[in-house]
DNA sequence: AATGAATGAGGGTTCATTCAT
DNA sequence: TATGAATGAACCCTCATTCAT
């Protein structure tokens, strides 16, 4: 399903594309999902779930010992050239800024991405970093050159500020 | 053309809504833009072209004296909720990382607007602010509230630093 | 559908002409030929075995007791003037010369009809007698008078001999 | 325009397709040919001449010195496989079967080549060594295997009978 | 519950033909 | 006279959706 959204897009999701992606029997298709959006809707639930849980999992790794570190490793990560996820969420993108249904579901990821951000920075950074990093994934994806490691972390340091005390990150909420 | 995209998406731009909504006959569709996709690049191509010298007019501006806070405004002015340009640029990226005709459309675009960029703010951090726009943008307009002036003033100063008088905003790399 | 070929030639077959004239919805059409040369195929498939085995059973008939007469009747009746099937065979035919496809059809059909005849005739005799067959028809059915039978005796019996009694018929070459 | 006939059949035939063959402005094909059928006309009437003209000739051509010979030469000479020629005669015959208009053409032509046969050949076996001499190249261009001289002149002798008047037209194979 | 058959709507595209220039 | 622009009518084909089994 997801397959064939990363290739033709939403447009090209039908009935058909799917059921033979899945080798399932065109009838089952359409028993399970009586109408087309409900099986888009529900390709999309399951992948912000899968996405905003990899992305915690992640982001709570002890790797570096520096948040911001880990942060800017995430985003290069994500930003390497044509990404399949990266297609299939700006399918997601595109559908969030026109219907209400799917804008719900990715205010449902952004906050989720927040709440992972706040815990490791300030939380009025986190919304900020969270639109630096998507704006970063994008352009990584899109852009001539790959994302660069350096200059995400120069982005990342300079929002965030020169030194993370271990320990220090304390939200004041 | 482009207002068919905005309430359909690319999916739902067909010769007859075009020639409907541009109330042209259908066969003046198909005779100036042989193909659909032709139809639909024409128009990214305009829009693109639309887009890029709208902002480097209002980035000329004198307006605040201060480029930061320019840019902070600009920002601000295009994350407002729903907006329509920002509905068929959204279409424009969702097709630029699956397609490298868009693609490249989408890179020009961004070439001229880190152009814009350079000329107040150091070149290396061009590419990071362009990014940071782009995704506070995209967050302004899917995410519950429209973006806070305050907040992205925030971030933009973090970025440049808090002043930026020319030559003044070094990179501490 | 072999009707429409008859009346408007290959060409003048569409979905939609196919369906009137059978009285079937369009989309039942599309569904069970999925592309237009499927039904034209199909339906050749369906004219060959049925002209061939028609053939073939007229040809068995004991009737005049001399194969050559027997050959002669079925010249003629087929010759005469503007018949249905001949129009569809010449669009087969048409099409056979331009496309391996129907080439191979074409192919069967003629392997057939010579099998037939060298129930009856020598076997070096049966391409021929296809041939001179073939063309008698053509013309009775082109030209401006119908065939006649007593031309097309003569035709047949100086081709196969005066006599045939089998194994006589040999082929003084 | 005959090429276009001979790759993509009368049904292929477009203003716009000649056009292109030609290189020739579209409106210049819709000023001098008003309607299609009109062009298409006009060209089968000049491949009717040509072919007529040819033929003419080539019985003409003293060769052999035994006209059997020589029509049997030119048949196997037409009867070579995938001829170009063949694919737009078909059409027109296919087109003959069905429309007046295009039926005198032909039978003009047949008149024609009846004609040349008279000259060396019975009066009463023209029709038929037209047709036999047609069915022959038809078999040869749709068969398996091209047209064998042999066999031809093994036909043409047979339905001539042995000798051709003044003693001389004895086969030297 | 599950599925393939069936169908009507819709959409891309081609093209003959008309017409202004 | 000659030609490109313009347009409306088809036509092929895809698909969502319905339904009988």
């Amino acid at each position: 399903m997801l397959d064939v959204i990363a290739e033709h897009g939403v447009a090209g999701v039908t009935y058909r594309a799917v059921a033979d992606a899945a080798d399932v029997p065109l009838g089952s298709m359409t028993y399970h999902f009586p109408s087309q959006d409900e099986l888009v809707h529900a390709a999309f639930v399951h992948l912000v779930d899968d996405r905003a849980g990899w992305y915690a999992d992640r982001m709570a790794e002890p790797a570096p010992d520096d948040p911001r570190e880990q942060l800017a490793r995430l985003v290069v990560e994500r930003a390497r050239h044509r990404q399949r996820d990266l297609v299939i969420e700006m399918e997601l993108w595109a559908l969030a800024v026109r219907e209400a249904r799917y804008r719900d579901l990715v205010q449902d990821w952004m906050h989720r991405t927040r709440d992972v951000l706040a815990r490791d920075f300030p939380a009025d950074l986190a919304p900020i970093l969270d639109a630096l990093q998507d704006g970063l994934i994008l352009h990584g994806n899109i852009g001539a050159e790959p994302a660069d490691l350096d200059r995400v972390r120069l982005a990342v340091s300079r929002l965030v500020g020169p030194l993370d005390p271990p320990g220090s990150a304390d939200d004041t909420r």
